[in-house]
RNA sequence: GGGCGGAUAGCUCAGUUGGGAGAGCACAGCCCUUACAAGGCUGGGGUCGCAGGUUCGAGCCCUGCUCCGCCCACCA
């Protein structure tokens, strides 16, 4: 790739993220890499992103949630499919009018002071505003979506998806509007649906009061005023005789008339086993009300405070309201006791206000017959949720759905699409806009409330692609073939989708629903604002770098784990890591003089370009098998591992030898080789994961085509798994760790070069005399390989399967040293022989175990013993 | 009241068909060996929450229990 912006600077010794983080985004945004071929033959492979509200800031959720969607679309890509990762942000319609309120709040006013049109052109200025940050935070992160195709939910095309499907809906009744008990919040001055309200634990009293011949206790007593009757269970015998009676009880304000019915959602074995039913303002209550035809009485209104029809308390708070009552009902002596009780009560999900159950004519969607749908759709296969274990908790929720209240007395958001005539009083729902009653020609006014923001989410996965038009990017991508998204909002998002998507598109949304962690604190607390213990993800960026933050965020992607801490040695691991991956690149790309490629692949490659060849097949493996799966936390340890310890911490050292020796320009040749190859193809194995370094280096590396974004990903090969190799290699490993042991416990000063004497046998013989000199260059050891050795005088003894080991150590240190770490490895193998034989010993184990274990715990155990021989032998050499 | 997840090294966490437990960080020793001290080599450290059961063999499978945490739910 020529880019005028690339110029190759002098490689520091430190990776430098923010240069390389702001180098490359654009150039891959300018080639449109992040866009699908239209029309292709490829493949398709697409994804839609979470939208996150248009106003809000990127978190770590959105960061975690964004690098795993954007290592799945990365990896298709480099694999050939034709990807889509269609972008685009939420109108988040309390939540930012919440925001919006709250600045006018700073300048002294309410939302009704200007008016609806004024407010409405104040929130269009802050999502104008705040609008961009989120994606440009998503960029920085490296999402590569295709930001031409970037959707708002409250844009043009997406607004007149919702207005088709909630006619669609109303046309076929799943839409109607209810006078039905509701949950109210009195701040927001909102209807909230049942997912919106959260409970919270609250100490309150439980109040006995008489009510005639009757006791019954209640939390709240306030709303004893819009009693209209009492409830028992019908098979209750202590109350029998009251059932159907009117009663006329002494309250606080007179006497009250209240008819006692039968109801079976009266727990008889809780409280007096009687309840008072008051159906304005309780759900149960509301529900025995519709049953049994009792009146209801609102004596709490939309405002929190008591209504006319509460009489006396008229006008009070609903809270001063239940003491005061309490207050006065005992000087009526209508209390017969008070006991503390600590209950859960509904509170708003974004002000925490309790919420009030209230009636009101609300718009509805009946999603039952769409849940059946959506649970059939997991339950065949069409949709796969992973972890599996989240298919439970979603049939779960799918088979008790209640009707799902859509409409919210907000100004932000859709208004519903729906017209009432003022004259006929008809009501009339329509794609476009009425100004005259299509029955009687009368005026008409839209109902002045706004859609669930979660009803437009909820066509997200088609309404970005263009329906209801048949475009040809609905028909490439829909259904789209993985969802990432966190577990919290399953029930919001993921249900509704699946729901509408089914029922609208007559095809499931997604086919593989990939659901994550949430991201907690330190100390596995949520994080928010309020407890100032957010962490910033862009300070992350800034402080480790783009990649490291990546890699950390794959790494946090295990499948069992539900919420996971984020602490930030993790991320300076991650960081190390990058470093790591930046130096050993330097010194491959400092040592390419004279490098020819065709030449080097004509060289027969040596046992150790044979190991790493062999290491990087089944890393190659290992990475595509775990992101097949989703295991993204695989995925990361894997790759850390293989090029840390296995390129960096073993062939980089063994390929200084053949570097830095010129006498044999066939191995320097074969050794660049092996080094080249295996790191471009590291750094594509890599790229989904840290696309930034990746590429940085790519393009410094002899490579074949223009960005590694599209370069292909590598693919495992069965012939590059090489066993003898790895075998071999563990052999040569498996010496120089033993040198490098007796060095480290002997204390031998690492200027010092030892003499080690190997007696090795058999084909050992042969690769340990060719390895000769690695072995002395790795565990600086000078090294004899002799069939025939004995123990020289004054040695430390290293043992390897069936190799003897012997480093003389005459006048460099002490030999007592080397007594205390015979001794110790004696008892180690005591250990294992003993447990081997108490293991052989059972004839169950001879008996039962499969014949190939069995004779690997043989083996064990003897080659224990003979290493045991030669340890306690060689205490004696010691003295 | 239902359902789910967790309990493994000092800390944070992996552990995919059951064969004597791993990583990162932290810790100890030795090293500024010309890719990297954000590094190298070596080492110490775990009755895998508790109790039973199945099995020749259990961190892993079954049962019960104890502590955390979460979700759902119209017992006021």
């Amino acid at each position: 790739m020529n880019d005028p912006s690339h110029d190759p600077a002098p490689i520091s010794d430190r990776y430098e993220p923010a240069a390389v983080e702001a180098r490359w985004y654009p150039v891959w945004e300018k080639h449109g890499y992040f866009r699908p071929e239209m029309p292709s033959k490829k493949k398709p492979f697409s994804i839609v992103i979470p939208p996150p509200n248009v106003t809000g800031s990127l978190h770590m959720g959105h960061a975690l949630d964004n690098t795993l969607q954007d290592i799945v679309i990365r990896m298709k890509r480099m694999d050939g499919f034709n990807t889509l990762w269609q972008p685009g942000t939420d109108h988040a319609g309390i939540a930012t009018q919440v925001v919006v309120e709250r600045q006018l709040a700073a300048e002294g006013k309410l939302k009704d002071d200007i008016g609806r049109d004024e407010f409405l052109y104040r929130v269009w200025q802050w999502k104008e505003e705040s609008g961009g940050a989120i994606i440009s935070q998503l960029k920085r992160l490296g999402a590569s979506c295709d930001w031409s195709r970037e959707r708002f939910t409250m844009d043009e095309g997406l607004s007149r998806a919702v207005r088709e499907v909630f006619v669609r809906l109303h046309k076929q009744k799943l839409i109607y509007r209810d006078d039905y008990i509701v949950n109210w919040c009195p701040r927001c001055q909102t209807v909230l649906s049942d997912l919106e309200v959260e409970r919270e634990e609250r100490d309150t009293e439980f109040v006995y009061i008489k009510y005639g011949p009757l006791t019954l206790g209640t939390v709240r007593p306030e709303t004893k005023l819009g009693d209209t009757g009492l409830a028992v269970h019908p098979k209750d015998k202590r109350y029998k005789k009251y059932v159907g009676k009117t009663l006329e009880i002494p309250s606080v304000d007179g006497t009250i008339r209240v008819k006692v019915v039968a109801d079976a959602a009266v727990d008889p074995k809780f409280g007096t086993g009687v309840i008072k039913v008051t159906p304005g303002h309780d759900p149960t209550d509301f529900e025995i009300g519709r049953r049994h035809k009792l009146p209801i009485r609102t004596v709490i209104g939309f405002d929190g405070k008591m209504t006319a029809a509460a009489g006396t308390y008229a006008g009070m708070d609903r809270f001063e309201t239940r003491k005061k009552i309490v207050e006065d009902m005992q000087a009526l002596g209508l209390i017969d006791r008070i006991e503390p009780y600590r209950h859960a009560v509904g509170v708003c999900y974004r002000c925490k206000t309790v919420v009030e159950p209230l009636v009101s004519k609300q718009w509805y969607v009946n999603v039952k017959p769409l849940a059946r749908k959506a649970v059939a759709a997991v339950r065949t296969g069409k949709i796969r949720i992973i972890p599996r274990g989240w298919v439970k908790t979603y049939y779960h929720w799918m088979n008790n759905i209640r009707p799902w209240c859509i409409s919210r007395q907000l100004w932000w958001g859709h208004r519903i699409p729906a017209w009432y005539c003022e004259r006929d009083d008809s009501v009339h729902v329509s794609t476009t806009d009425l100004t005259k009653c299509p029955k009687c020609k009368g005026p008409v006014r839209q109902d002045p409330d706004v859609l669930d923001t979660w009803f437009s989410s909820g066509l997200w996965p088609f309404s970005t692609l263009g329906w209801p038009d048949k475009t040809p990017e609905l028909k490439t991508f829909y259904p789209t073939s993985l969802l990432v998204t966190g577990y919290d909002i399953i029930f919001f998002w993921v249900a509704r989708m699946a729901m509408l998507g089914l029922h609208v598109m007559r095809d499931v949304p997604f086919r593989d629903v990939y659901i994550h962690t949430l991201i907690r604190d330190p100390e596995g607390q949520k994080m928010s604002k309020t407890k100032g213990n957010v962490v910033d993800p862009l300070v992350l960026m800034s402080k480790y770098g783009t990649d490291a933050v990546r890699l950390t965020m794959a790494g946090l992607a295990a499948p069992t784990v539900r919420d996971v801490r984020i602490a930030e040695d993790r991320l300076e691991a991650s960081r190390n890591f990058a470093n790591k991956l930046w130096n050993a690149s330097r010194l491959v790309l400092s040592n390419l003089e004279g490098y020819d490629a065709a030449a080097a692949a004509r060289v027969k490659p040596d046992l150790a370009a044979r190991w790493l060849a062999s290491r990087l097949a089944a890393t190659v493996s290992d990475v595509r098998a775990a992101l097949d799966t989703y295991r993204f936390s695989d995925a990361a340890a894997t790759l850390y591992q293989f090029v840390w310890s296995e390129l960096c911490d073993w062939y980089l050292e063994i390929a200084k030898v053949a570097l830095y020796q010129t006498a044999d320009p066939a191995r320097r040749l074969a050794t660049q080789h092996a080094l080249v190859t295996t790191l471009e193809s590291t750094l594509r194995l890599l790229h989904p994961f840290m696309p930034f370094i990746t590429e940085e280096i790519w393009q410094r590396l002899p490579h074949e085509g223009d960005s590694i974004m599209i370069a292909p990903y590598p693919r495992a090969s069965r012939r590059l798994v090489d066993r003898a190799a790895e075998r071999e290699m563990a052999v040569v490993m498996g010496v120089v760790t033993a040198i490098r042991a007796i060095r480290g416990e002997m204390r031998v000063p690492p200027g010092v070069t030892l003499a080690a004497t190997v007696k090795a046998a058999g084909a050992h013989v042969a690769l340990l005399r060719a390895h000769a000199p690695l072995v002395e260059s790795l565990a600086r050891a000078a090294c004899t390989i002799d069939p025939q050795a004995t123990r020289p005088p004054s040695s430390a003894l290293g043992v390897v399967g069936a190799t003897e080991i012997y480093v003389g150590l005459e006048g460099i240190v002490d030999l007592a040293a080397e007594r205390q770490r015979l001794e110790k490895e004696i008892r180690r193998a005591d250990e294992t022989i003993a447990f081997g034989r108490a293991k052989l010993a059972r004839p169950e184990f001879a008996e039962r175990a499969p014949a190939d274990i069995v004779e690997k715990e043989r083996e064990k155990v003897a080659a224990h013993e003979a290493l045991r021989d030669k340890l306690v032998a060689s205490l004696a050499w010691v003295g």
